[in-house]
DNA sequence: TGCCAGGCCGGGT
DNA sequence: ACCCGGCATGGC
């Protein structure tokens, strides 16, 4: 069994599922991917629950929305300016593109759709590739900070692997499964929040403890 | 009270 | 090709 698996097994067995992501359609779970850029999950709520008050939780009800007031509801997720704008790009693509219809958006083959939704300006890859796993159901791996730290901490890639190395080192050593992807990404975040934060590692009490290599957490050169 | 959170972009070397 | 600052609210 590879190192991947033995740690997907591990986590899964101390936390349990996590039922990500948090979101009833996949179009709120899009507009989720936008807001919690570099941000607490718990601020993003209150700005999607705003949404769903004003009943603009709908690709052309929100981009009917003046800017303005769109950013004015998305205010508690922090840098609500970038985020309102970044959020017009992707609706605007959504609207003008495919009707409107995410249904009709997954449609298109995933590589291609990967493509569209980089060109997004405002959707990074750990963006697009939240979309098309949580959103989507499509099997792609998504890559944020903590899988980077738990990785390279356990000298599974280095400390410089980039997004794409780091996507790969996953998506090559595990089946292309997208509910094994969702957990799986979901997991990493969880035990990076509990054990393995940036300033305050700890490994002892980790689940992933009894992995991690001779001489313990590789820590950057 | 400062540090950090499920990034991404633009400008400077 | 890097490195860095800006963006902003809320919790511990």
């Amino acid at each position: 069994m590879s190192h991947l698996l033995r740690a997907y097994d591990r986590l899964l067995t101390a936390f349990g599922p996590q039922r990500w992501w948090p979101g009833d359609s996949p179009f709120e779970i899009a507009v989720g991917a936008v807001l919690v850029q570099n941000t607490a999950w718990r601020n993003v709520e209150r700005a999607i629950a705003n949404l769903r008050d004003a009943g603009v939780m709908e690709p052309r009800a929100l981009y009917a929305l003046p800017p303005e007031e769109l950013a004015e509801l998305i205010r508690p997720a922090g840098y609500f300016q970038v985020k309102a704008r970044r959020l017009r790009n992707l609706l605007k693509f959504v609207v003008e593109e495919y009707d409107g219809s995410l249904d009709a958006m997954f449609r298109t083959d995933v590589a291609t759709l990967r493509e569209q939704l980089l060109s997004i300006h405002g959707i990074g890859p750990e963006t697009a590739d939240a979309i098309l796993l949580y959103a989507g159901g499509l099997p792609t791996f998504v890559v944020d900070t903590y899988t980077h730290r738990v990785s390279a901490r356990h000298g599974w890639v280095g400390y410089d692997a980039d997004y794409h190395e780091i996507k790969d080192h996953f998506e090559s050593g595990l089946p292309a499964d997208a509910p094994l992807y969702n957990e799986y990404h979901a997991l990493l975040v969880r035990v990076g929040k509990d054990f393995c934060r940036r300033s305050a590692p700890k490994c002892d009490a980790c689940p992933l403890a009894d992995l991690l290599p001779e001489g313990g957490i590789v820590m950057p050169t």
